[in-house]
DNA sequence: CGAGTTTGACCAGCGC
DNA sequence: GCGCTGGTCAAACTCG
């Protein structure tokens, strides 16, 4: 990671925009205990990552989700309600959708790619050693690369207040190397999707302005759906009642969660299909509109993942 | 025993 | 060219 997306990562979101957003934090805040308020900031850089930074109470559930006990439950009031959303991709919150809010932007994070190019690279130089065991795919890649530059995959990242450095959001990974970070005290651990021919990588590491943000960069798609297990303990987790009618003080906040992640991340679960009337969140999403209610439309798989976590926490 | 983690080594890119 | 850094690999290890 270069200095510029470092400064992306440490500065924007933890100095200014927290401050920038702290009166409409308060806001929301006595709108629903578990407040959320989005806001995105288009920051520069020659990275041009697009950044969307929100303080969303943990409304995205990347805690602890699959472990959830009672103990899990009180665990998670430790958690604090603030996650600085970044999104640093191109095709997907973007895409052919408008930017999420007014004052932000989609863009290609195409300085990162650069280093991504040298890691394939690096590999496709150590397939390049390797014997005629290899899949095409590799040599293909290793061919492809040559001659043009790759295109990147899109990422996507958020920062998550938490003392959970590695946070369930209902896929496996396997981590497959840890780095110490340039300037911080905390080490980066690099994680890749357990499942079968997924390509998805993330990278989590602690901001060493605020130890208690974890910063978690996804990369790639996720070709699959949740592992059944994962689905199916995140399942057990839900209250039924609230599974089945959810209350209306809780419903519009639990659409509002996960049509958000869906219109935000969609690349990251292969499902967003599901939620495909949550478009108005592609749009034009604000301040006013997210403190609107809106109307509960699906209860797909990611509300396996996700909801589970507001349900619990804004049970009586 | 399989799956996941740890950790040192390796490599490429970048700035000087 | 050199040193630094980020990202990845893979052997050794741990855990259930």
């Amino acid at each position: 990671m270069g200095d510029e997306l470092r400064d992306l990562y440490y500065h924007q979101p933890f100095q200014e925009d927290i401050k920038h957003d702290s009166s409409m934090v308060q806001n929301i805040h006595m709108l629903d205990p578990s407040f959320m308020s989005y806001t995105s900031e288009y920051l520069h850089g020659s990275s041009s990552d697009y950044i969307t930074n929100n303080s969303l109470g943990k409304p995205f559930g990347f805690s602890t989700l699959s472990s959830l006990k009672d103990d899990d439950i009180i665990k998670q009031d430790h958690v604090d309600a603030n996650v600085n959303y970044i999104s640093n991709n191109n095709d997907v919150v973007g895409g052919s959708e408008t930017p999420v809010t007014p004052n932000s932007s989609i863009s290609n994070s195409s300085s990162n790619g650069d280093h991504e190019d040298s890691n394939k690279k690096d590999k496709q130089v150590k397939d390049e050693t390797l014997e005629d065991g290899e899949d095409a795919s590799k040599k293909e890649s290793k061919a492809k690369k040559k001659g043009e530059k790759k295109q990147r995959p899109p990422k996507f990242a958020f920062m998550t207040k938490s003392e959970v450095d590695h946070l369930e959001d209902g896929y496996r990974w396997r981590k497959y190397g840890q780095k110490a970070v340039k300037n911080s005290p905390y080490p980066r651990s690099y994680y890749r999707c357990t499942s079968q021919k997924c390509q998805v990588k993330k990278r989590v590491e602690r901001s060493y302005q605020d130890p208690s943000i974890v910063i978690t960069t996804y990369e790639g798609q996720h070709n699959h759906h949740l592992p059944a297990t994962l689905r199916g303990s995140v399942a057990r987790m839900l209250n039924p009642s609230m599974l089945a009618q959810p209350s209306p003080l809780m419903a519009p906040q639990a659409s509002f969660h996960q049509e958000f992640i869906m219109s935000q991340m969609p690349q990251f679960y292969g499902h967003a299909n599901v939620f495909a009337n949550s478009s108005m969140y592609h749009q034009n999403l604000n301040h006013q509109q997210m403190q609107l209610p809106h109307p509960h439309h699906d209860y797909g798989l990611l509300q396996d993942m996700v909801p589970s976590v507001f349900n619990l926490k804004q049970e009586p």
